[in-house]
DNA sequence: AAATAAAAACGACACTTGTCGTAGATTTTA
DNA sequence: TAAAATCTACGACAAGTGTCGTTTTTATTT
């Protein structure tokens, strides 16, 4: 169940600011490409259907609510990719992902400090290497 | 230009196996999922029309070579995901891929090289921080 | 209450993707 | 060379996706 494109638009507005309406979800896709009203909506009702978010009438409109976690799809789409392009091979991956920019300092520290974490947590106390 | 699953699948067959003919793709095929023998042929075709993969004549049958890199195809599938899931931030994907598994010795001690030359090459002798 | 504005429902359409079946062409082989 | 085996070419089709236009419904404003 990965979501398609333009339903992850919708899901990161949704994710975002929580129970929202189509206007809203629609002004805000706005910044990012054009579409008409009616496709925004349209797109909504799919998702509503299909399960992935919730809707609740208020007034003369509807708000929505994601159902699906970001977390859970975020796993999801990574994982898809890790075993089509990558082979399943997550560190491959990763190594590919460093190799494509220039990761800040701070970003260099965080990934240090987890494999610090990592190691220390690996071998406590053991000092094998082979 | 990101290829589909289907096609994915088939470029993995030809990135492994130089030029080759559609039976010989569609046998690895097999492998990992049932497809009619037309239904390979057909997706081949579509993606010589395409422009993904070039066909040679030889003999009775066709063969049929990729005409993407492995690499680029990984590098735009690669940017899709931490575009779309990630907001692009790459660090964000490396550190969501590396909570995922448990990354083994040796690849952890890749990371680690990567990072320590990283590292090295970001500040030669500098020593400013701010 | 009538007119107007805003939102939601429907239905449609074009494209892409995944899958085949069938027919035609080309080789092999008996 | 006639029959059998292989390939390729075509055409089709269903499902999914992205987009709208049009019609209803519902709420607001006079």
């Amino acid at each position: 169940m990965t979501p398609s494109q333009a339903e992850l638009d919708i899901l990161h507005v949704l994710w975002a600011h929580a129970p929202a309406t189509v206007r809203f979800v629609h002004e805000h896709l706005q910044t990012k490409k054009e579409v008409g009203y009616t496709t925004t909506l349209k797109q909504i009702q799919r998702m509503t259907e299909k399960g992935l978010i919730a809707q609740h009438k208020t007034g003369r409109s509807h708000e929505y609510t994601p159902l699906v976690q970001e977390e859970d799809v975020k796993k999801s789409l990574f994982q898809q990719l890790v075993d089509t392009a990558f082979q399943g091979s997550t560190i491959d991956l990763v190594m590919h992902a460093l190799g494509q920019e220039q990761p800040s300092e701070s970003e260099l520290s965080e990934l240090e400090s987890w494999l610090q974490a990592r190691k220390e947590q690996a071998s406590p106390s053991e000092d094998k290497h082979t």
